[in-house]
DNA sequence: GCGATGACAGATATTGAAATCTGTCAACTG
DNA sequence: CAGTTGACAGATTTCAATATCTGTCATCGC
């Protein structure tokens, strides 16, 4: 039985053998052992596809930052191991997965819709430890959603694919230390 | 009498015209009437040429920025006219010469000394700030090289050329003052 | 003699014809 | 009849021949 599951599980590997370059939707149709046109049955253009399995990819990046984010504890360190977890978890995807971030990055680049819920999904994540935060005592009272945007808008060095060819210097985790120390104290500080 | 300044102006107009995927010395050398043997007297390669064009350019987005780095008045208002000229003068670039711009980008991404040269430029610039900031009592003490490190990481999006491709979205001003207000009271905030 | 030239070799880019790919759909199969 | 197939048109990509470009250097002319 042909499902969007098993077609998605074959482009991946498509995908990550060809490149986002040579991968073509006869591979995959191949890959399954079944024709093209089958294909064209799940979804409807090569893009869609595309774009599926690069959601799926992306889920795996936000669905161990979502538990972060449902924890309990302090706001501070949790907030901090979230942007830590977020900028590895990208750092680590770009050395496993070359071509699927290739993937990723070319979506991002297009700013395609994908990409945009993405961003969503880890501003919703980040403003949910700030809002507790403020319920804590701990931040500050801000409006969660914008400083939400503003702590993901200041780290994006650390985890934006535009980013990714930057990721290889050294001192890159120090940077990032020394933005969180600023974001930190700007999260902190008393109106 | 041909000069190296006579070539980069030539070079210049060249890069506008052409981008630089399509420009080439041979017509640097007949913008100029000369034989590209000639531009070679001066340039020992094309790279060395196209690096000191960016370089003249990037010039002049840094220049105007040493003024307000130099001003005397309080340093919170010129950090932030400083980041805000950054970021401005940036996004004014990639609309007026998109060429040169894509030049320049394509510097950054090889991590070319000349960009690197720059963004030091920048960084002594915005720490020079941030050190008047923490003589004058502003700011609490912290190293200025280091803050400024950050405060260029954490404002990257609205400046870095990887990000231009985001800089028509609309919005984008109000996430610059939201990442600065974050930034400020990080400064700020007494140890 | 000093700066400029232009022919040249090897590297790189362009081009257009041929091959492949995308997306559709009428026909097929179980 | 639900799901699959494969032939097809038009779009896109590949590939190899051709042209152009980079960087060198022996030679030229002022």
């Amino acid at each position: 039985m042909l499902t969007p599951d098993r077609i998605l599980d074959a482009a991946e590997d498509v995908l990550r053998r060809f490149g986002p370059a040579k991968a073509n939707v006869v591979d995959v149709a191949r890959a399954l052992g079944v024709s093209h046109g089958s294909v064209y049955r799940h979804f409807p253009t090569k893009a869609a596809l595309r774009d599926a399995v690069a959601e799926r990819w992306l889920n795996r990046v936000s669905a161990p930052l979502a538990a972060i984010a449902a924890e309990h504890g302090p706001a501070t360190g949790r907030l901090w191991r979230w942007i830590e977890a977020l900028s590895l978890a990208k750092r680590k995807k770009v050395l496993d997965d070359p071509e699927l971030f290739a993937t990723y990055h070319e979506l991002s680049l297009d700013a395609r819709e994908v990409a945009r819920e993405h961003v969503d999904t880890l501003a919703r994540q980040a403003a949910q430890i700030i809002a507790d935060g403020i319920a804590r005592g701990e931040f500050a009272e801000t409006d969660p959603a914008t400083t939400a945007r503003a702590v993901l808008n200041a780290t994006s060095r650390f985890h934006h694919p535009a980013h990714a060819a930057e990721w290889t210097e050294p001192g890159l985790e120090d940077d990032l230390r020394a933005v969180w120390r600023l974001v930190l104290s700007g999260l902190a500080a008393r109106a």
